[in-house]
DNA sequence: TTTATATATTGCAATATTACGATAATATTT
DNA sequence: AAATATTATCGTAATATTGCAATATATAAA
């Protein structure tokens, strides 16, 4: 089928695993390291500096933003895209409790 | 195409992103969290206990398996599955580092 | 040994994801 | 206004993932 059955699992369990999967792929990854290493968060430098397509490079960041990782603003022709720390913080907090609170009860 | 580049990124990315990724799915969260809620690492209750067709448990379970958060031992005609704590551990620390490292430098 | 039970694997259908070229939309520069 | 540059969206092809029924495998019980 290819189609995950959501409405079996609680929301606390689907957004957790959106956040894993939207992290889940290297480009995804590259890209966040990226515009955190540099000091502004200059944006499609990304195209060059990662080495896929404009449009594919587009679309990651698409979903990105969709979980609330990224903002972007625009700069004159371009966009400027900018982790969004406190959501950063969040998410990273949501993971870390599952984290804990899983690996707790473990044989 | 669905093909991912990973021949673009470094290891640490794909590695990294291979954990979120086996993570990313709400089946395996919550199969992860019942594994821990039960002190006995009992199994395949998890049939029963998250409404999957067994062949389908049984594939999310080698995913786990497959980047080494779950150990399974026989036990009887069953398999008892469990959480390999310091694995569990060690991915923690990676995605935390990854977290912090990547957040330190925003604007 | 036969039967029953539990798990893994295989094969398949349906949907999702990844990637890219082409094109649209937007803003800047000339 | 026209030309240029940057990003987003659309359409499409290739591959991956999800899920299940059927089957294989392995162990336990009768």
């Amino acid at each position: 089928m290819g189609i995950t059955k959501t409405q079996m699992f609680s929301e606390k369990q689907n957004d957790l695993a959106q956040f894993f999967k939207v992290l889940g792929h290297p480009a995804r990854v590259a890209i966040l390291q990226y515009i955190s290493n540099q000091n502004a968060c200059i944006c499609n430098d990304l195209v060059e500096e990662i080495g896929l397509a404009q449009a594919t490079i587009s679309q990651h960041l698409k979903e990105l933003k969709s979980i609330g990782l990224l903002n972007g603003e625009v700069e004159g022709k371009s966009m400027c895209y900018c982790i969004n720390v406190e959501r950063w913080t969040t998410i990273q907090d949501q993971l870390n409790s599952f984290f804990n609170t899983t690996k707790s009860n473990c044989c």
